[in-house]
DNA sequence: CAGTATCCGGAGGGATACTG
DNA sequence: CAGTATCCCTCCGGATACTG
């Protein structure tokens, strides 16, 4: 279910470092319980680091941002999302999948057509979006020129 | 004062994005003035996208949160923020300072003391870093097992 | 349409050694 | 102590081609 390439890694004990800022969370879950370890305790402390374990990536916030007003298609989601690649774009939202941010409902049709909406969780991270929005705002007025 | 290399590779038309999510935000706008372009149109017109411009890397959202305490020392913030490299943990600092996030204190001491602390426009970064801390705790007391 | 498969360059991060 | 300076190499992301 989950790579194994990363799971070797874990077990070489270089990657814990890795799973935490760039595998997925459920992977690493999983790999915890493999190794008989209180997954509890391989949660990070800091409450902020289990939130950028999640949505540090270069472009889920973005894929957030542009689900957070709705439903979209892959297609609508790639042109929204900005300069992404068809391969990049797939993988984020996989690993989202997994982390159960976003939810995938394929639609068995010719041509195929995939939706992709906000889970409950997904959903709860507006506050988030909402204060970089916030914040994003208030710096280009004061850098306005 | 910015890299050459960042330059070079503007002027080739292919780091615009690089700059955008990778590079400096200062750089940029540098850029954007050498190249007689308006700089407000260089800025990306989502404000969810200039915070992501200036804090989407690594490591920074957890220098942030340490520095949001108080005042550090160089040797301090590397323990806090936890496994980094110098290498990298200055590169970081050195990007914020030119963001405008962080000031760097230099004490010409011998041993030599460099305290970083945040500027102003750094600790309006606050609610979105409380934002994600608040989040961090709901989802781990919903995963608790 | 919404992907997968494959190849590829290079940014960026780790490790190590050295210095004011 | 707080950095530079190198070397080295992973692996992320872009481009392209192909498919159910």
């Amino acid at each position: 279910m989950y790579d194994i390439s990363i799971q070797k890694k874990m077990e070489e004990g270089t990657i814990k470092f890795y799973s935490y800022l760039k595998g997925s969370f459920i992977d690493f879950i999983e790999i915890a319980k493999g190794k008989n370890m209180t997954t509890k305790r391989e949660l990070p402390a800091c409450p902020v680091e289990i939130t950028m374990m999640l949505i540090s990536d270069k472009w889920k916030v973005l894929i957030l941002r542009d689900l957070l007003n709705g439903t979209l298609r892959f297609s609508e989601l790639r042109r929204s999302v900005g300069n992404v690649s068809q391969k990049v774009l797939t993988s984020n939202l996989r690993q989202m999948e997994r982390d159960g941010l976003v939810h995938r409902e394929v639609y068995p049709e010719v041509p195929p057509r995939v939706e992709y909406s906000l889970t409950e969780v997904g959903e709860s991270l507006r506050p988030i979006i909402d204060a970089m929005k916030t914040w994003g705002n208030h710096y280009r007025n004061e850098h306005e020129f």
